[in-house]
DNA sequence: TTGTAAGCGTTATCAT
DNA sequence: ATGATAACGCTTACAA
């Protein structure tokens, strides 16, 4: 069995209550006995033990982490390892543990959460993502359990502390630099519309047409349930059937944005001259491709860092204020835009 | 305070410790009062706490992950995601918990252990890399205390279970592949020498080298510290300085080989045709590279879910022999590898 | 088949 | 300034 506070109190020829204040830094606990309870801690190679404490103390100085459903295709997303690295630096200073459930199922995801949320596993919980009618979400509010979420709440933001980019402001300007560039044709490739980020782009999307008085067409709109190549291949397939083409693209994730790219190459599309393509995230994806892409950076590992360090602070201070953490985003112009040729139309039917 | 295991014995008037077989599921409980203590931790919402129950039963279900020094290049590494994904897979069953510790500096690092092991947070460990003189390794080992490796084991091979690839047999193929292709100058570029997986792979080049009677020219070795873009465009301008040039490269992770593809472009020396290119793990970068790699993929996912199983295993088996699992490879073809034309020579010291 | 009580290693409340 | 002692919520001999 381990050393514990019994054998150093032993040691030092002391109560253990007096070694738990000396653990604890204790002022009231003179430096001569506080020095003598040290080195016999030094002595015996004592290390507290944190399940102990945290039953005790009722705080176990873990965060729990809850991944989106379907995780297999979060891990293959930069976001995932991008936002762990945030979270990471985050958490680190403040010497938490970041914990991982797992769950195939939602309601296998579900129990995880029970787990660690009733089991006393966690502190507080970092929501990964943010969708429509999450069921997570509504267990830890009606628990009032602490917690952050990356992205922006569907409902009750202003009651919900949460970390996001701006993604309705970004969407916007991904689009006003299209229509700066002349197009007039420009699609949408978004992921599954139960998701807000894809919520608030889209309507950063359409309100930049709309400002600029640009056809809004429901067939340029394309979602794609997965943030993976297989989805952008299958978006282009169907917008790339309308009677007049895009343009030009917003696609909502890089990994997206590449399956457009191949699809395109493969059906000897040039990008950018044919059709300009403009992405999300600026994964180290984004510079690869060919074309190296224009896409707009969310600085994920700032998101993940930022949820960190406000979880921690609701965690530590008693009645912290609900807050929003707006993440600054950049545009950055690689080769993948170019000013507007002229649509490709396929019937007489022109749209102007 | 959340309802426990006392509240449930008073609703179904049993004492705690029948509550407690009856959550353990023991035969000595009589079918009607389990159905009655069942009922009431129905009614009440009782969920078991896991520390309680940790510190009691001195095991948490948790197991740590230990990841390397500097993990900051780590995380950019899609090995980071892929692994991830695999010890969530392999953890999910036996519904175990992963938790990492962060750490920026070497001894950061070994606290955070230090903290998990004797702290009682983790039950096992696992450790995501391997290198030589690990004094996490060390401490672990003296302590007894259950942990898995992935890669394999610079010292005691034979004493720590471990979950590899056969390192050396693949990059002896990867050389003999180039071999096979006319190359007769082929370079080396690998991460840093301390992670026992650029050593073994080292070895492999080498011995395919020798077993051709080809010269093993200290020069056409060359040792980045991280297996990041960077550190391919550093090796990149080291090997074509020597007098004759390499007319094959192995490069021992996708992300540098990427580096070095970029440098090359740059200096325009066409890949696959001035120099051939061969690298490890196969990401999705090596698809996407122009041109594509041909990479060894290592399946990475597998290598995580191994670990997991196997330390659950250890966990859950009072005298589980030491095992060494070794995960197959595959070389996957791409574009990147062409047969050899002729060396580029600088001067006129030919190397035969 | 079930109950009693001690113990897991801390912390915190009273005393002294 | 320090010591006893009761929690924290659960498990597990040992009794009955």
């Amino acid at each position: 069995m381990a050393v514990t506070i019994k054998d150093v109190a032993k040691l030092a020829d002391v109560a253990p209550s007096t070694v738990s204040r000396v653990i604890a830094n204790n002022p009231r606990i003179s430096d001569k006995t506080k020095k003598r309870v040290r080195e016999a801690m030094e002595q015996l190679g004592y290390h507290p033990n944190f399940i102990a404490r945290s039953l005790a103390n009722q705080s176990t100085k873990v965060i729990g982490l809850v991944l989106p459903p379907s995780s297999g295709a979060f891990f293959q997303n930069p976001f995932f390892a991008e936002v762990m690295h945030g979270l990471s630096d985050g958490v680190h200073e403040k010497h938490y543990a970041l914990q991982m459930t797992t769950g195939t199922t939602e309601e296998e995801l579900f129990d995880g959460v029970v787990q660690m949320v009733q089991g006393g596993r966690v502190d507080g919980i970092i929501l990964l993502y943010s969708r429509v009618n999450d069921e997570i979400l509504s267990y830890l509010r009606t628990r009032h359990f602490p917690f952050v979420m990356i992205g922006k709440p569907f409902e009750h933001v202003e009651k919900i502390t949460h970390v996001d980019n701006d993604n309705f402001l970004a969407a916007k300007e991904a689009t006003e630099y299209l229509i700066g560039l002349g197009h007039k044709h420009i699609g949408f490739i978004g992921g599954s519309p139960s998701l807000t980020v894809t919520l608030d782009r889209l309507q950063g999307y359409k309100n930049a047409l709309r400002e600029e008085n640009l056809p809004l067409l429901e067939d340029y709109i394309i979602h794609s349930e997965y943030f993976l190549r297989e989805g952008g291949q299958q978006a282009v397939n169907k917008l790339f059937s309308a009677s007049v083409s895009p343009t030009a693209l917003i696609v909502t994730d890089d990994l997206m944005a590449l399956g457009v790219v191949n699809t395109l190459t493969e059906m000897a599309i040039d990008i950018p001259n044919q059709v300009s393509i403009i992405s999300f995230n600026n994964a180290l994806f984004a510079e690869m491709s060919r074309p190296p892409l224009t896409s707009i950076n969310i600085n994920i590992v700032e998101l993940g860092y930022q949820a960190a360090r406000s979880l921690i602070q609701i965690l530590e201070n008693e009645n912290e204020p609900v807050k929003r953490i707006i993440i600054p985003h950049q545009l950055v112009v690689r080769n993948s835009c170019a000013i507007s040729q002229k649509a490709i139309i396929k019937d007489s039917t022109s749209l102007s």
